[in-house]
DNA sequence: GTATCTTCTGAAACGCGTTTCAGAGCAAGC
DNA sequence: GCTTGCTCTGAAACGCGTTTCAGAAGATAC
């Protein structure tokens, strides 16, 4: 394959001019320029894009780290990157860590092998302290809260979004609640305890259901609930699939919702829509788009940012 | 940053000696890889991945094009080529092509311009004519049908697959059947109204239903479906989330299923079982991690395969 | 007419790890 | 004692595009 020396003998100029004609530089004649052109046409050259990320530094690629790539949560995330990413021209390297803190260290060990620009984090089991010591290989923002000022922050605000959607239940009536979370030991598990705490006279500790991420869990969830003695007369879920899983086993066992117990989810996903679950709509698409903005601007020298998003209420048939 | 010449410097050896202990080159006396790893040590060294990449010419990467990352569909394939590529030290560029063929185009031309050593297309407006101009550039490999021999395909194979889905809602007793497809002109949906076709005996072309991707498509099938007046008294989805957003909209309009229509998807999203949907498990996950492993092996001089993947049904209430 | 720009060109160095090749030193084979 | 072979080492070339720097030629300024 010719690179840019064959062209330059071909063309018979330097490689320099070619060089110069690949980047548009205004300082060659005419007469070059259209040499160096036909050069390239006739042995179809290509640039490698290898020597120029090893020549310039620059990868044109950013790490996403995510815990799974087929899981629900992440699609409108990931979607708002993709289509941020295509537009300045960046690719995505994307890396599933399946919850694995070594895998999330692999994957930011790309930064410092620069292999990538940048490292966008959906999901990590490592503490902000250890993610710092990699930010000195390049600029990293999450998608979680906590993050200290050198670590870019875009997410959605579990406090202030939990507050809401326990406010949405409660003028609709009810006030014993309960909460569905994932991990129970994540920041936004802890925000929305704190939350349901602070906003729910009538919390209790037992009605705090954790370890449920998908929807198999929402179905499990069916029978660890109806087998409670006391039970809320509301469930928040932290996730539409869980919620949805529990819709579902509920209507198999012809159970009432909401009359039996009344649901509120949390992403707004299309599919809940179709089976009229209520839920507070998460702009995700737009984190993930800008998750990526504020990556490509700290590499052009801007300084870090915390952005928190808030929810808005999306009405279903299921309160 | 300290590279290879400042750690032979430091070390006091030549730079072939400290590549030589980079790639654990047997032929290092133990004295001087002592000091080659002490000096890395001392210096903070890190591997410039760059560097290696120009230079062996093997990135380590593949890139994946799909339509849209946070389409459920996708989500099995893509897990499984995650694993697989992990496992193998490999990087997963994704490139998510929105159906334009444009993109298409520009993702493949990843594959020229060397910054990816292969290629997994899971979904394609490109012809395979075009597709095998890019053939030369490294391997590809489709999950679709109807690949030529230089091109890998594993694949379901909805011909077969679409027949044994008919059987299973003809041992259910249902003659009348109608099928509800994504893209009319995709060889899937082709293979598909062909299996309909040579199966259904009661097969009438206005009982297909084609352009239903998602599951807000499902929803509107359902005024379509109803406002019919002669409708067929099973559907078979080519999609699980289309199904779903059908299946919510009857229960909505408390139309019972199956009594009014039997339904029967394809995918075996776990989603659709919280919901009692019965459908045709498809092997996606293994399907991506084959997708991987074959462009691996052909990386390695393996020739191109092509391999159709059955599926098997799942119970469920619908039918 | 001299000084100062502007335009255009190319040699060489750079980014950095790997590979090839030549050769030195020493041991085993016969 | 001489050949063969293995172990170990490093200089130089290679992959390939970009950038720096020096300089030539022509144009403009005053």
């Amino acid at each position: 394959m010719a690179n840019i020396r064959d062209i330059a003998k071909h063309a018979d100029v330097s490689v320099t001019t070619v060089s110069r004609v690949l980047n548009e530089h205004p300082y060659v004649s005419k007469e070059k320029r259209v040499r160096v052109h036909e050069a390239m046409k006739e042995l179809g050259y290509l640039r490698n894009q290898q020597a120029l990320t090893l020549s310039t530094g620059k990868t044109q690629r950013i790490v996403v780290i995510l815990p799974y790539m087929d899981h629900p949560y992440y699609g409108f995330f990931v979607n708002g990157l993709a289509k941020a990413a295509l537009e300045h021209n960046y690719r995505l390297v994307m890396w599933q860590t399946e919850y694995k803190l070594n895998e999330e260290r692999q994957a930011l060990d790309l930064l410092k092998h620069r292999e990538v620009d940048g490292a966008i984090v959906l999901s990590h089991e490592m503490s902000f302290k250890e993610m710092e010591t990699y930010r000195a290989y390049g600029p990293i923002a999450v998608a979680t809260v906590g993050a200290p000022e050198t670590i870019s922050s875009i997410h959605v605000d579990h406090y202030a979004s939990f507050i809401s959607g326990i406010r949405v239940l409660q003028e609709h009536g009810y006030e014993e609640i309960g909460i569905i979370l994932s991990r129970s030991h994540s920041p936004s598990s802890l925000a929305r305890q704190q939350a349901y705490f602070d906003e729910v006279a009538h919390a209790r500790q037992q009605w705090i259901w954790t370890g449920y991420l998908t929807s198999e869990d929402g179905i499990r969830l069916a029978e660890t609930f109806l087998s409670q003695k006391e039970r809320p007369r509301a469930l928040f879920f932290s996730s539409d699939y869980v919620a949805l899983g529990f819709l579902g086993e509920m209507q198999r066992r012809h159970i009432a919702i909401p009359e039996e117990v009344a649901m509120l989810g949390f992403d707004g996903h299309p599919i809940g829509h179709a089976f009229g679950l209520s839920t507070m709509l998460s702009p995700n698409e737009k984190i993930g788009r800008r998750l990526f903005e504020t990556t490509l601007a700290e590499m052009n020298g801007a300084q870090p940012e915390t952005h928190g998003m808030t929810v808005s209420y999306q009405v279903g048939t299921t309160l």
